[in-house]
DNA sequence: TGCCAGGCCCTCTTTAGGGCCTT
C-alpha cells in the first residue's frame, strides 16, 4: 500500500483482552475496528475469538463476553491474520493506544507477522484538548462531549466506533481552536507525544506555517 | 470488586512517587 493510498485514513481500533498483559499471558478475546477514510466510516471489522483457555468471571462480566460465546469462537492466530490483512499499513488509533499497541503486537507476534504503520492515542490528545473533563476515560468523553452512542461499552466494535467520533470531534476541535486546516495524523501523534505544557504553543507555531 | 503491567504525566520532582487509563 502506498503513502498515498494511507494519507486520508486511519483505523480506529479495540481489543477486549483477557487481562491487562500479554507478558503474563493475556490473550486477545475480541478485535474491533472502523476505516476512517476522508472523516467517514467506511469499513468495520469485529471478530471475537478463542484465546484457548477459560476467561475469568470478572472479564465476563466487564466486557459481556462469555466462556460459552469464545467456546465457538475461532482461534486467536486465524482472527489476527484476518485482521494483519485489514489494517495492512493504515495509520492506527486507540484509546490508551499503547494498551492496544502491546496486544497487537504480541498477537501477530504469535502468527509471525508485523504492524510497519503509526500509532496515535485518542487519550493522550483528549487530556490536551479537554484538560477539564471529568477524566479521561473513554465513557467519560463520550458523556463530556455529548457523543452519540448506543450505551454499549466495552465490547470492542462499539469502543471503537465511539473512539472514531471522539477522533473526528478532536480533529473538528483542534480546526476551530488552532485554525488549523484539517490536522493531519502526524500533526495529532505529535499532539500525543507532546507534554501538556508543550502544546499550545506547539500548535500556535503549526497554525503560523 | 478490583488486583495484575506498562507508559504517560504531574508535582509537594529531577537522587521519586503516585495517579490515570486500558482489560
Amino acid at each position: 500500500m502506498t503513502t498515498s493510498q494511507t494519507a486520508n485514513t486511519v483505523i480506529v481500533l479495540d481489543f477486549e483482552t483477557t487481562g491487562l498483559s500479554p507478558n503474563q499471558g493475556d490473550r486477545a478475546i475480541e478485535i474491533g475496528a472502523v476505516l476512517i477514510e476522508q472523516g467517514e466510516v467506511v469499513d468495520r471489522f469485529q471478530q471475537l475469538m478463542n484465546p484457548g483457555f477459560r476467561v475469568s468471571s470478572f472479564i465476563e462480566r466487564y466486557t459481556g463476553i462469555t466462556n460459552n460465546m469464545l467456546r465457538t469462537a475461532p482461534p486467536c492466530d486465524e482472527v489476527m491474520d484476518q485482521f494483519a490483512d485489514f489494517i495492512g499499513d493504515h495509520n492506527l488509533v486507540a484509546h490508551n493506544a499503547s494498551f492496544d499497541q502491546r496486544f497487537l503486537e504480541a498477537e501477530l507476534d504469535n502468527i509471525q507477522r508485523n504492524y510497519g504503520g503509526e500509532f496515535a492515542c485518542s487519550m493522550l490528545i483528549a487530556r490536551r484538548l479537554y484538560p477539564h473533563a471529568p477524566n479521561h476515560k473513554l465513557g467519560s468523553l463520550v458523556e463530556y462531549k455529548n457523543i452519540d452512542n448506543d450505551g454499549v461499552f466495552h465490547r470492542a466494535l462499539a469502543d471503537s466506533e465511539v473512539t472514531a467520533k471522539l477522533w473526528l470531534l478532536m480533529l473538528e476541535d483542534m480546526d476551530k481552536r488552532y485554525q488549523l486546516s484539517s490536522p493531519s495524523f502526524s500533526l495529532m501523534q505529535e499532539v500525543s507525544r507532546k507534554a501538556k505544557a508543550a502544546v499550545p504553543g506547539f500548535l500556535q507555531r503549526q497554525a503560523k506555517c
